[in-house]
RNA sequence: GCUCCGAUAGUGUAGCAGGCCAAUCAUUCUGGCCUUUCAAGCCAGUGACCCGGGUUCAAAUCCCGGUCGGAGCACCA
């Protein structure tokens, strides 16, 4: 073939080249290398209108390890312009500095965005005296026609002085909602409409949450204004966030270019979909907890970090899963396999292992007394937990439905038994050895005494309330095995044991 | 409508300045081993370069067209 003829050409004009062929490339493991010069400043800009989510979690893993990487400066940026459509939530500050914290990246230096207003307005001046800002006064939709048909406005060429006018007159208070609005001044006729003359700041009366801003501001900024300004001001060296925001840096080239500033080097990844979670946001989820849906932004059927945390993920497993996505720009769509295998591997060796019976059955046994199973806490672990056992068991209705009388089968850590009948559930008990599992090939199935702790386990999937041995209520806030039911971590110890499941 | 991105197994990902690729790793799934859990561990297996052209001795990799997916054109972030 063809194929193989430049190798026997090669083999003749330069030899030496043929053992560079074998030398295999290096796969890149991890994110990749940026490109850096100077000290690397990076940010996680968030509106903090709710807690942090799992797609949060990508903005602050990200970034944060680059920073580490490279010995530079994480900050985390409030976003927090709109004291109305994504109205800020005071505790969600807190909160996602916390989980910051908690997933280990916590931030060198914290930013809030609505305590920098003038800022914002000083570079607003700045922009109106050098023509490339204009205060426009047309309504939405008839500035969306003069947009769309690439005709520029009346106002657009008002002149400086007018502008400077009309501008204070807006930081005074001096127009309704709606009445005047911004503009940075681009090109009206630039072929890609999300370019054309864009707005930069607009007017809200409503008070902002927060107690040291309130009604001081009646001017507000828009993202792309705010944001531009301030990765200038903290001098942020690289950007790394959705691709939705793509076109916003177009936009934000103009301020730059206007001002002689140099835009950070950026990089996006795609639309991120999590099959478990469905489609969700968080006015939506907002509204669910407000209407009782969902108990609250903890709710184990919720995608925040407050959530995934109560039930028992750890951070270093939801570190490994953001990481392993890489950076690409493709759209995913992913299901948590992959978190909950990573969350396993570090939870198995070091989880208690107890049993819970759902759904319980009585099972009645003749033939033994009293005894008490010692069983290991953990599989390959030193210890056992001792559990007192009389005459009756509970077992789970799902295996008690599968026997019938006759059955020879084990109870896991206690004894052998052979069904002696279904309704209601006998045994009798025949032995203790291991034979009748390795020889004859019995089943097992694990139980709990009728004396046992209940329990309640919520899961995203349901809530399912049963009996467990009562060490359970010494594992607060630990996470531990259910046996032949999967990781739970035991959230509460009252009168009944409440716990959240983590995964198989 | 206009504009801008992207496309590798079920899922995510590596490779993408052309030959090391009958394509990497992880997860899922299937089978086996091990095991007093249907967990974990160990071994094995199934499974992918969106389609069509072009350039080239050689294309997952470069070019063009199409399809599909996503985003922007907000007084949201």
């Amino acid at each position: 073939m063809e194929q193989d003829k430049w190798k026997e050409e090669l083999e003749r004009i330069a030899p030496e080249l043929i053992s560079e062929l074998k030398v295999k490339k290096e796969p890149d493991k991890g994110l990749p290398e940026l490109d850096i010069n100077g000290k690397l400043v990076m940010r996680f800009a968030p509106n903090p209108n709710g807690p942090a989510t799992l797609g949060s979690a990508r903005g602050i893993i990200v970034n944060s390890e680059y920073t580490k990487k490279y010995n530079g400066k994480f900050i985390i940026r409030f976003d927090d312009t709109d004291p109305v459509t994504k109205r800020p939530m005071l505790e969600a500050y807190y909160w996602y500095i916390e989980d910051c914290e908690w997933l280990g990246a916590k931030p060198d230096e914290v930013v809030i965005a609505s305590d920098r207003m003038e800022k914002y307005y000083e570079v607003a001046r700045q922009l109106i005296e050098k023509e490339a800002a204009y205060v426009c006064f047309c309504g939405q939709g008839t500035f969306k026609e003069l947009k769309d048909a690439k005709k520029s406005c009346p106002h657009r060429e008002q002149g400086v002085g007018k502008n400077l006018m009309f501008w204070d007159k807006m930081l005074a208070g001096g127009y309704n909602e709606q009445e005047a609005v911004l503009r940075i001044k681009t090109d009206i006729v630039h072929k890609d409409p999300a370019m054309r003359d864009w707005g930069a700041f607009r007017i809200i009366k409503t008070p902002h949450p927060r107690k040291e801003v309130g009604d001081k501001y009646c001017v507000w900024p828009l993202l792309d204004f705010e944001g531009a300004v301030e990765d200038h001001l903290l001098g942020v060296t690289h950007i790394i966030r959705g691709k939705d925001l793509m076109d916003s840096e177009s936009r934000q080239k103009y301020i730059y270019r206007y001002l002689g500033w140099t835009y950070p080097k950026t990089l996006h990844w795609g639309r991120v979909k999590v099959h478990e979670f469905g489609k969700f946001s968080t006015s939506g989820l907002k509204k669910a907890i407000a209407d009782g849906t969902y108990s609250g932004w903890d709710d184990p059927r919720v995608p925040t970090l407050r959530a995934l945390k109560r039930r028992g993920i750890l951070p270093e497993a939801i570190r490994k899963f953001i990481i392993d996505l890489g950076l690409s720009e493709t759209d995913i769509s992913l299901s948590l396999d992959s978190l909950y295998a990573e969350n396993r591997k570090i939870i198995d060796p070091i989880a208690n292992r107890y049993f819970f019976v759902w759904k319980p059955v009585v099972m009645s046994i003749e033939g033994k007394e009293h005894t008490v199973a010692r069983a290991p806490i953990h599989p390959v672990g030193g210890g056992v937990r001792e559990i007192p056992v009389q005459n009756t068991v509970l077992v789970c209705r799902d295996d008690a439905e599968k026997l019938n009388a006759g059955d020879k089968l084990r109870l896991k850590d206690l004894y052998n038994i052979e069904i002696t009948g279904t309704s209601p559930l006998t045994a009798k008990f025949i032995g203790t050895g291991m034979e009748l599992v390795k020889k004859d090939k019995a089943g097992i199935i694990h139980w709990a005494p009728p004396d046992g702790v209940k329990v309640r386990v919520l899961s995203p999937g349901g809530e399912y309330e049963g009996v467990g041995e009562a060490g359970i209520v010494n594992e607060k806030d630990s996470v531990v095995q259910f046996e032949r039911f999967g990781f739970v971590r035991i959230d509460s110890v009252d009168d009944v044991v409440v716990a959240y499941f983590t995964h198989r």
